[in-house]
DNA sequence: TCTGGCACTCGATTCTACCGAGTGCCAAGG
DNA sequence: CCTTGGCACTCGGTAGAATCGAGTGCCAGA
């Protein structure tokens, strides 16, 4: 691609004009309307010529023969890129913003789903919420409990306030008094470090009781990777209103539908160090028609979760980025409070020195 | 409604074909089709009487003069009273309702999770799965866990392996000794008993942990109340198929995403007996261009849950109802299944005779 | 280089005609 | 009395023609 670098000023005016009247009608828009626009003072001829050129470069096309241009993927990259300034929360969203973080209360799980509930309101997209992984947070209790005769719950408590759990199959039937005594000895090994990191040293006398331990040591690493693959969709309706075709809407619903899909389609995005995603710049066919806005939640500089918008190309960028931005950040912070103000260790904070979310544009 | 009694034989073997084909092709159907059907016998000309007929009684309407019948409301409901046929599985269906039941391993909200999946897998229309209430279930562990210097996570396990949490604000900075005896309190206090009806008799000596106590005490009634209304949507990806109207496909998933309603909605219909609600039956309003499907998930007799069907009016309520009801069977089987193999107290089994869940129609 | 003018395109809209599925009604036949 | 074939009629949907208008490309003149 040899010109993606600037445009000719008028040019790149001319560009913003569709693609802000475009975002706003969903009407093909003319050159008559780009003219009238503030910051055009050439006439309509003059704006049909650019016009072509910038359909030539590829960021404008033509639905048909005269009708007026639409901006492409690649018009809306250079808008975002570009042209669009900041874009910053308006005083009432803003209000909403940091009164439910005030209020919120409370434990990780309804916290997450609230929050994806927050960022649809606030942008009447799609939201997505997907929570930090929980590699580097130690452990703060563990507990076996028994709940068939040859089936125990493992259940774990980490330092974000998060549980996870997991259900452990016995090869054979285990007297609730073994199972505390693993229970015990779990904890004892566990807490204050991170789940993947569990070994529980000298075997006790019982032999029993070594098996229970030894299945719920590898049980505990399983759940640091399947943890994060629970994902907090808000406003899926939000779509239905976004498209017109109801196949569109389908397709993107169902790409929802799996969460595997979305956690990876997010974080390739954040990967490659973008924020915004247009049409077919992430490769996922179904999300052709859509865009999504992705913006990281670190806990203490280490980016682990995400929250993401997804609504259709011609999305309020400047809006959509402020508003993930603005609620990713308070989401680190909140979890990131809980992690700090726990009353033992902390070895999170110790061994990686706090460093600033790097900004991007 | 004085005619809600039987219908002519003829009439109702006309209304059935209407609905018969109305439901395979969502065309209108007009009196030629119908006399093709198999067991009508007479003209088409008399099935237009009979149809002038049907329509007067308010089983069927024209969307416009001079264009085939289309069920209404009452028609669907006539149809499915006592025209339909209880409808079974296909072999392969059954085959993956038993292999799911054996697969599926695991952790209570996993279990429900899937189970939604299973069931809209099966009908390709959207499901819900409401998991039963947890007045009932016993406590297996409950255990204070700190979090931040002034919050305290109060984590459960239930008999019927599911976990529930709550953070808990503490009035004043509490050390984890503090908290860990609390927590043993509890625990000795709570096990055996179900959510509501735990209380910790004698005081200790301590001041600090009684207040301890006594706050968690009353999370955990709290936590009985709020449990059950997490609730589990499979497949909304399926409304979208299912209607053409974008709108329609909006107004059903906006109210899918609260889930209150849904939960009042199917417990409304269980309520009055019902397994089906059809268009505007349920009086939710937005919903009026969909049909419900419920069984119950009966743990010991005792309707505690619910899996439920959304689709257009003109779904396949046979093949619906049975694949809902034989979820519903499962997985109350499944969930007793869990509670009964206990090791120890089972007083839910004790207090309550095993009951067949009754069935309707 | 910009601009106003102009011919041209082509989707959207409207109108007409027409087809055909479907109806209601009726008179004849069981 | 019920059924049936026949018949005129309705009216949505489709196809084609006419029209409209927003928008374009091009060009000559400032």
């Amino acid at each position: 691609m040899p010109d993606i670098q600037d445009l000719d000023p008028r040019k790149a005016a001319i560009l913003e004009a569709v693609v802000t009247e475009y975002i706003g009608t969903a009407q093909p828009v003319g050159s008559h309307h780009v003219a009238e626009a503030a910051g055009i003072n050439v006439s309509s001829a003059t704006i049909r010529s650019e016009m072509v050129a910038l359909e030539r470069e590829g960021y404008l096309v033509q639905p048909h023969t005269s009708a007026g241009r639409v901006p492409t993927d690649k018009g809306y990259r250079f808008f975002v890129d570009q042209l669009a300034e900041p874009g910053v929360l308006g005083p009432a969203q803003r209000h909403k913003v940091s009164r439910f973080f005030e209020q919120v209360h409370g434990e990780m799980e309804e916290l997450l789903e609230r929050t994806s509930g927050l960022l649809s309101d606030l942008t009447s997209y799609a939201s997505v919420v997907v929570p930090p992984s929980h590699d580097a947070v130690v452990v703060r209790s563990v507990q076996l409990v028994g709940l068939g005769a040859r089936v125990a719950l493992l259940v774990a408590v980490l330092a974000d306030g998060a549980v996870e759990k997991r259900a452990i199959e016995l090869p054979e039937e285990i007297p609730d008094e073994v199972l505390a005594v693993a229970s015990g000895r779990l904890q004892a090994a566990a807490q204050g470090h991170p789940l993947g990191s569990v070994h529980v040293a000298d075997p006790s006398g019982d032999a029993a009781v070594d098996r229970v331990v030894s299945l719920a040591e590898s049980a505990l690493g399983d759940l640091e990777c399947e943890a994060h693959d629970r994902i907090f969709v808000g406003g899926p309706s939000r779509l239905a209103a976004a498209f017109d075709a109801v196949d569109t809407v389908r397709a993107v619903l169902a790409t929802l539908e799996q969460q595997l899909v979305v956690v990876s389609l997010l974080r390739d995005v954040l990967e490659r160090g973008l924020s915004v995603a247009i049409g077919t710049e992430h490769g996922y066919e179904p999300l052709s028609a859509c865009a999504v806005v992705v913006a990281p939640v670190s806990v203490d500089g280490q980016v682990g979760g995400a929250v993401g918008l997804l609504g259709p190309t011609r999305m309020n960028y400047p809006q959509a980025l402020a508003a993930a931005r603005v609620v990713g950040e308070q989401l680190g912070d909140r979890l990131r409070a809980t992690l700090d103000a726990g009353p033992s260790a902390r070895p999170v904070r110790e061994t990686r020195p706090r460093r600033r979310a790097r900004g991007r544009r």
